[in-house]
DNA sequence: GTCTATAACTTGATAGAC
DNA sequence: GTCTATCAAGTTATAGAC
């Protein structure tokens, strides 16, 4: 593997377990084993590599959230699975993480990653939720933009909660009660 | 105004809207016009002031919940004026937000006040959930526990969307979608 | 309680040789 | 591409006088 690929590899697992503000290119630079001078050569600043390392845990997520996502099943059936995936909690969302990160929201390009993201996660919860609204797994008098910012709300709010608390069993009960209420929306029984 | 109070007063909104490692004991020393003497003085080091400022802000959040859920309405009215509630969106939540800063859950007593809030908030909506059941606002077959972490991980993940997206609109999209999915599951109707 | 001076250390680079 | 040396600024304090 190249210094480069290296650098990026490191640096995006660093900025998810720790921030962007509080890890440093020379924490970087010893995790990685790349000098300072390869560094400074492939990232002439901080934010150049936090464009690329956050763009791939960005992608991550969405990468993620839409192999859970597709699929014959009901769209009901899809949304809960998505809930109810495996997922490091106590580390937090690879890119909700860095929406309190005063870092990366003055950096233009870099919150510009964050509201990317979102606004395709949100698409494709939304895409998801129309479908269940056709196959009849879930009402169709329910908003789907709503209902999908419900959905990315609960798991993003999930992370944060169980952060706090230091128990993962938080976020399931949050994303549990979700499914529920979701549930319990199937029109015809 | 006395000196130390003045230093807490403008950390505690200083903390919140630029995040406790992303501000330092200087930037605040400026704001609030006191002079380093006085400032080490009162605080000796910066967890010191983190943890007089960080809890400030976790009751905050507490009272100004306990404000919105209490009262004669049935408990569903409350569940849903909580999760209505004007917010400053785009500031975040004054707790949430240190849930994903290194430097406050690296420090066992500022990681602390984290969990110690967000076990009270729980604690303050979960009894809510219970008060709309018995009142017969909301179906008593769900869990308690599970609706008041739902709504909980809503208003956190609303106010995560909402930033990423730079738009307060998709926490109002996310808070309204959980209105109406509880809306709903009123028993008799 | 408040002031000024000082200091050890980290951050985020830059310079120039190889 | 990688190395070492260097650096200005900022961070988080400490010391001692008033």
């Amino acid at each position: 593997m190249d210094s480069k690929e290296k650098i990026v590899e490191f640096a995006s697992r660093m900025f998810w377990h720790a921030g962007y503000s509080t890890t440093s290119p020379r924490q970087i630079m010893r995790a990685s084993e790349v000098g300072q001078g390869s560094f400074y050569h492939h990232f002439p600043t901080k934010s150049d590599l936090g464009q690329v390392a956050i763009q791939r845990n960005a992608r991550e997520v969405l990468t993620a959230a839409s192999e859970m996502l597709r699929g014959d099943a009901p769209g009901l059936d899809r949304l809960c699975a998505y809930l109810l995936a495996q997922r490091e909690v106590l580390a937090g969302c690879r890119a909700g993480g860095f929406t309190y990160d005063a870092g990366v929201m003055q950096v233009p390009e870099l919150h510009r990653l964050l509201s990317d993201a979102f606004a395709q996660l949100q698409k494709l919860v939304e895409a998801v939720v129309a479908d269940a609204q056709r196959d009849g797994s879930l009402r169709d008098d329910l908003d789907p933009a709503e209902v999908a910012a419900m959905v990315v709300a609960v798991v993003q709010g999930g992370y944060v909660s169980a952060r706090a608390t230091g128990d993962p069993a938080t976020f399931d009960h949050a994303v549990h009660g979700a499914v529920t209420l979701l549930r319990a929306h199937t029109p015809s029984r």
